[in-house]
DNA sequence: TTTT
DNA sequence: TTTT
């Protein structure tokens, strides 16, 4: 009975942060810049071009795909939720971070000629299961804590 | 060359907070709820529901509605644009807030012999005029100091 | 490389058509109608409402939810893609007929004192996964002749 | 009350046919195609890609730059709504046409190095105002007969 | 054919 | 803090 849903297009701001857990679950977090253009008012006032900065963070076979394909500069389709997580910062100040999981995500733009894709299709790929998909449990070292994950 | 774009069905949260600017703009700020549903596993475990919040803000002819038809748990469609401000707490820190601008607003679910706008119609709107489409200007005491205003 | 996404909120023309194919999978059909609101031109001419009629189609589970909870009237929220089939009429015309085949479905609007889902929970359900999720193969003589099915 | 959106990213057909109706405004058609990725079923079936043509119909400003910068394979994000008309065909038997009408388009992929936006800056443009903004009337060649325009 |  |  609720729908949470985001759509961006825009350019990713830095390489991925890629990260696989310890059950070999793959998870990448990029930022991604929309920019509404500017304008003039009626009454001659300037307003500027406004850029937007998304915490985007994708999981298992879409992280995978952005660890082959996304770098800085890519333009991105992304369609996905909003999520904002609480922590506790070194004050004990409860601060709030507010971050785009990724369900679907397209990689735009890309023409033959250019680096990678058109010779290593890039499947289109959903995340709308919510049991895993990926079932290889290992990956024994990289000891995560991280406490926010789905799981 | 950008697209930010959010879609949102969910439950007000409190009743809308109402402010008339000086220019005699109106603005609204409310919370909505939505809600993923949980669901087991294959390995059963138990994922619980989750409920987001989102801070809504809402201007001018939409927030004007906003005052008179929307309340805490009014079932509401929301269309609108992320946008994180940054402010400085007590502490000298940098903190952010993103919040959802209303493009569009519709009232949901609502029937004959429920509270009000069966009898006074509502109008949904739109809000993609970047000049102001409010012209009267008065309203002089609350000297409102925001800085998050888009004009 | 390509998104085909439909959002449309709206009220259900009829009881939904309901057929379970010979493998068991459920399908069910309706109309949905949007209606855009008229308005009055600068020039004073008035635009009237326009209503939008969609022929949705929903399949699996959400076509056993809408069997059990969409009547004519029901409020809903639908995502899914456009979906054009061409078919020969009687004069050996080539025709064609555009359809919203649902990803997502939710109803709306529901409170207590009213029909159905309230009881019965009604779990929102999304429809992405491509292979069957349906695995029981009987339901013998419905011998449907469908060719536009997407297996 | 109602919701109709669509959204798309594709590749366009063909260039664009663009027309100037009587007074001045700007009436441009073309297609899009917009194609789902095959794949193969758990019991080893293929289904191949399958590939949708939507008509697209844009007005005005964004015709305007459809006109100067859409074509033939162009690649393109479309926000806008569903409408089907419909018309008679020689035989007396009523026929439907389901187009786009695009409220919002952005052109991908444009890089530096490429045909033309990049020097000219394409402002994107939404088509949100039902009022006309085109205020110049001349144009007295072309005697539109079109009824199925929205003024 | 729905709804407000 | 909403709703089912």
């Amino acid at each position: 009975m609720s729908v949470n849903k985001v759509i961006l297009i825009g350019n990713v701001g830095k390489d991925p942060d890629v990260r696989y857990l310890e059950n070999n679950v793959c998870v990448a977090n990029f930022t991604l810049a929309t920019t509404e253009r500017g304008y003039t008012t009626q009454s001659g006032i300037q307003i500027p071009d406004k850029t937007e900065w998304h915490n985007i963070v994708v999981w298992r076979g879409l992280a995978e795909i952005a660890e082959k394909y996304v770098r800085k500069g890519t333009q991105l389709y992304i369609e996905g939720k909003i999520r904002t997580r609480s922590w506790e910062d070194q004050n004990k100040i409860r601060r709030y971070t507010t971050e785009i999981y990724v369900d679907n995500m397209e990689l735009l733009g890309r023409r033959d000629g250019q680096s990678s894709p058109s010779s290593a299709p890039v499947m289109s790929q959903s995340q709308n299961n919510p049991s895993p998909a990926n079932t290889s449990y290992n990956s024994p070292i990289e000891n995560s804590s991280d406490n926010d994950l789905p799981f």
